[in-house]
DNA sequence: CCTTATAATTGATAATTGTCAACTGGATAG
DNA sequence: CTATCCAGTTGACAATTATCAATTATAAGG
């Protein structure tokens, strides 16, 4: 590990109100490994070795079933993924692959175990992180079950238009068969309902998003606090 | 609260692990109240005011959005509901309301949030329990993302089977419309989705499931612990 | 530069799912 | 017993979404 890198993994959220020397410990039994672009991280059904964390790259948590797949989330850096496996000592429940060459800390799941029992700290750490990954996925229960495709289209545009700093123009960060995969639509759907926001202001131009009626954008996604806003 | 009641609550996985001092504190702080049958308990978007705990009855958690309405699931005793907004003194992202006369313990978030810093072993049921929820929510999210109405609705009737002790022949525990919403379809649907078993071996007769072929059902089903187990 | 591979789009079509309206049947209240 | 209510079902139809095949872009490699 890049000594640079602790001031970075000591501000994350989780390891911020831990005992020093617990951290340190956490960090000497750490892994720190680089990985190319593409690549399987963990598979479905394996059990939960390593608490991973993402340093830099991306990487797409993803599941399947009867030869289907989905997109379930991207991770970008610096966060952690299947913190509720580590913890429960249980089979991941995502496949996980790098999007691009990702730098990652492994932390080995016996000993993140071992400091949540010892620091309280990290425990109340632990539990704020998981009750916010945990209400993440009710909303995107929310999202996928109460609105139609088009409306999902939507309010992602909108989404990422608020990540983009409200600019009326900006990039799309995934590939569109990701996206589409992601809001649990094919490709051929998402190409079409691009299309069918044109009425409302919405021009896509290969990665290229443009905005410009954003009121009737918002008219027809109607955002709300408890769905899309993936924090609080 | 009746005394007959605390040695079940104790018995509650997220309390059993607690200090004896912080339990009677903890309860001494909360309100026993009994409710008839569909009476909103807590409104999605409002503040969380109290952990609700299911001492008997069953109640309903849904979620809204453009006039629309779905069910998330229920809740049966003896368990708890809304920990995760509790402890992130957040809003409710769900909505619950009693389906039948029903009793339930409330406590207030904030001791909740109070105890959970000063006892490590509630603290720790309290990770166990959200990890726990967390991983239910994403197989329902597999669920939802990678089967068709079809496939649901026969895992779902799988599932109540296991439920039932494998019985060939057993009763639903919801009203069909609920099934409908939890399964994210309509009734209408349901209704079709039911017949299409058939040739499976699928009965159902009012209340009454009848699974004849069961290899058939499963071959349809494809069931698979990284989905449907909920607990695991 | 061209070649190749892959993503994205488009059209045609099918499957799935939802909507609306009508009807059935069981439960309940008077 | 009858009237009423409402969940459930059914039919007809519409909307949504998926599938398959073909084509057009786009990006990467030689």
């Amino acid at each position: 590990m890049r000594p640079s890198d602790l001031p970075d993994l000591r501000n994350l959220e989780l390891f911020r109100d831990m005992e020093e020397a617990r951290f340190e410990e956490l960090m000497h039994a750490a892994y720190v490994q680089t990985f190319p672009p593409q690549v399987d991280l963990i598979t479905e059904g394996d059990m939960s070795d390593f608490l991973h964390i993402v340093l830099e790259g991306r990487v797409e948590l993803f599941a399947s079933w009867n030869k289907r797949e989905t997109v379930i989330a991207t991770v970008e850096p610096i966060s952690t993924f299947i913190l509720a496996a580590t913890i429960k000592d249980a089979p991941y429940l995502m496949s996980a692959r790098t999007l691009e060459k990702s730098r990652l800390i492994l932390l080995p799941s016996s000993d993140v175990r071992a400091v949540f029992d010892a620091d309280s700290g990290f425990a109340r750490s632990v539990v704020t992180e998981l009750a916010a990954r945990y209400r993440s996925v009710v909303k995107n229960t929310k999202n996928l079950k109460l609105r139609s495709s088009i409306e999902r289209l939507a309010n992602y545009l909108l989404q990422q238009y608020e990540e983009a700093g409200q600019a009326p123009t900006y990039d799309l960060t995934m590939e569109k068969r990701k996206i589409a995969s992601l809001l649990g639509m094919t490709p051929e759907n998402l190409s079409r309902a691009i299309k069918s926001l044109r009425p409302y202001g919405v021009t896509i131009d290969g990665q290229c998003v443009t905005i410009d009626k954003l009121g009737d954008l918002q008219g027809l996604a109607k955002p709300s606090p408890l769905i899309d806003d993936l924090n609080r």
